[in-house]
DNA sequence: GGCTACATGTAATGCGTTACATGATTTC
DNA sequence: GAAATCATGTAACGCATTACATGTAGCC
């Protein structure tokens, strides 16, 4: 189960008042980790949030720009996003079409599932340098917690990578001590 | 973006005809740590892709348990999963209430954070020590791919262990460093 | 007597995505 | 002149979950 962008968007919102954009900004960078949404899911959010009290809206007006809409917590919603860290923890999940398609892998072809790895090494790699990226940028403005959150993705991205490399070299002995079989 | 049921059901069928029941029971062992899915998935899912032409049912009486409908793929079926192993791999993605709660941490107390760490710790021990049990029972009958998917799980959850767990040593540490402030 | 395993399904509901719709300003 | 950034929103649709509904057989 997965954390609702309900909470995320009042977890944000804790921390300082914030518009639409820019919590779907967040989402691209230091949290694209673990969790995403789109804006099509953020602006109805932020209006039920606000249609119940937990959230109050502050148009600011721009000339250069288009206007925005800055939300900030209402006591109540301050209470939710507490209630909700007294919560049970949920459970991670997971969704991998890498290993979905490595577990039917025996229906492809060898070149098939070399280039799935393949394609897995360079996105995992990819992600963790960003997040890396990201730790060098924020690491003096972090709490312990914050960092930990962060590490868990660099490592997750990292390990992920010499799994990966280690399967592929595998594979490729194993393939080159019996030859051909076509 | 996560794979359909529905590619994952086709998958399953390419081995052995199965029921929904063993399809199920599937999502729950093998495949647990990258892919789930409930009954109130899976039956309608079959249900669409008989309808569609992709499977065909087979019931069969049983005298000391329930009937059940045993569905295999047909032609169209076939190809319409290796259509799938063709296109483009999909991204892999996570849903961690722990990484946001950490992330979050600032607003939980100490003793709290502490106690998602240690929940998290033993939940991913718990779950590759299972993954690694599957490993033992089926490592004969594994293709090297499938064999992969396998270790990513593992790797992906005791990893974790080993990232939370130097997470908590530091801390530890940290706060042993600098007494109470309260 | 109660729990677990076997076995199938539906309905209400929740939650999210994609695509559409609009439009100014700045930068290349 | 094109593309990116800022900025907000809706509608159609997909896909999944939870809870409900039903029933037998075997084991402790």
């Amino acid at each position: 189960m997965q954390p609702q962008a309900k909470y995320v968007v009042l977890g944000l919102l804790s921390n300082r008042p914030m518009s639409g954009y820019e919590i779907k900004k967040h989402f691209e960078g230091n949290f694209s980790f673990f969790f995403d949404a789109s804006y099509g899911s953020v602006y109805p959010t932020l209006n039920k949030l606000e249609q119940e009290g937990f959230i109050s809206k502050t148009t600011i007006r721009q000339e250069d720009r288009p206007n925005k809409h800055e939300y900030e917590l209402t006591p109540s919603g301050k209470q939710l996003f507490e209630s909700y860290l007294r919560s049970p923890l949920l459970e991670d999940s997971i969704r991998s079409d890498l290993c979905m398609r490595l577990y039917f892998g025996e229906f492809a072809d060898e070149r098939t599932v070399v280039e799935w790895i393949e394609t897995g090494i360079r996105r995992h790699e990819d992600t963790a340098s960003t997040l890396r990226g990201i730790r060098e940028q924020f690491k003096e403005r972090m709490s312990m917690a914050q960092a930990l959150s962060l590490q868990i993705g660099i490592d997750y991205h990292q390990n992920i990578c010499t799994t990966l490399l280690q399967g592929l070299e595998q594979m490729k002995t194993h393939w080159d001590s019996k030859p051909k079989e076509e």
